[in-house]
DNA sequence: GGCATTTGACCGTA
DNA sequence: TACGGTCAAATGCC
């Protein structure tokens, strides 16, 4: 599957990029403090055509640098077919990407994390190669009575125990559904509009650029839980990622830096919504289609 | 008693 | 064969 070259060749590439990848967001960062905007929007394209051509260059098979860097493992979504399993959701069929939204989110201390607002039922846990935790499970509460096929897995970073991984699969057919967090989600399972209750997504796929505005830009405050004020409206379900057919997974390399540790995490969420651009180093990982 | 969680087993894919 | 994802029985909690 290996189209591009030697393996040195590959990595050659790979570190070429990754160096211009840096270069462009630290030019970035320092854009950001004084100068036009047109400016920024041109340095943003920039990035995204980086971005784009990691992306390429990874589908040619060599390692990303963000896997080397970062946390080896977990996004089981970099399994493409994403393993067994004894039900359609587990066995992606080929050649029908199966969209995953995922998004990282922060935990303080003693609190229940990752509470969206939605219920949901554990229904397995497992070890994950390379994780330092282990990932868990979690379909919806009706998916029997409802038939609802909404799954998430989540798994802690290994940087940080207070950061978590969060994959959504499918989107909330039950009642649900009309909770403001699973209408996000099911958008953002579906951003062409598309209810056949988010099993996959058969949209053409947004321009890369778009998806990455999308992570670069969240559109909502972020809280964790039901807490009451901002971020409500979406019961702490953090918008970080704008799915494309080619499923990716967006991530903050800055978020291991200590969000939340003893601390009051809303401000860090207003600060980080507010900066995003800024003194985030995002880095997007394919989290290639299932097929 | 009903529901959620835990955990080992099973299954499909790479 | 290894691994990830799910199932289902056992267990615990309300």
């Amino acid at each position: 599957m290996d189209g591009c070259g030697g393996g040195g060749e590959k990595r050659a590439l790979a570190s070429e990029l990754a160096q211009v990848q840096a270069m462009v967001r630290e030019l970035e960062a320092r854009m950001d403090q004084d100068l036009p905007a047109a400016a920024r929007e041109l340095c943003g394209e920039l990035a995204s055509s980086v971005d784009r051509s990691i992306r390429i260059a990874r589908a040619c098979g060599w390692d990303s640098p963000g896997s080397r860097d970062g946390s080896p493992r977990s996004d089981g979504a970099q399994h493409p077919a994403g393993g067994g399993g004894g039900n359609a959701q587990s066995k992606r069929r080929k050649g029908a990407p199966c969209v995953r939204t995922q998004v990282r989110v922060a935990a303080v201390q003693d609190m229940a994390p990752l509470d969206d607002g939605l219920s949901w039922r554990k229904y397995g846990q497992k070890d994950i190669l390379g994780a330092m935790y282990p990932r868990a499970y979690f379909r919806c509460t009706h998916r029997h009575s409802h038939g609802c096929p909404a799954t998430k897995h989540v798994q802690r970073a290994d940087g940080d125990p207070l950061l978590y991984d969060v994959v959504y699969h499918g989107a909330h057919v039950c009642a649900q559904a009309a909770h403001p967090a699973a209408e996000h989600l099911r958008r953002q399972l579906q951003p062409e509009g598309h209810a056949d209750a988010g099993q996959e997504l058969r949209s053409p796929l947004a321009p890369e650029t778009e998806g990455l505005r999308a992570g670069l830009e969240p559109t909502a405050p972020y809280s964790f839980g039901p807490a009451p004020g901002a971020g409500a409206d979406f019961g702490g379900y953090l918008p970080l990622l704008s799915p494309t057919g080619l499923e990716w997974q967006l991530r903050s390399s800055y978020a291991a830096g200590g969000l939340g540790v003893g601390m009051d995490y809303e401000p860090h969420f207003e600060e980080f919504y507010t900066n995003a651009a800024d003194p985030f180093h995002w880095e997007y990982q394919d989290l290639y289609a299932a097929n």
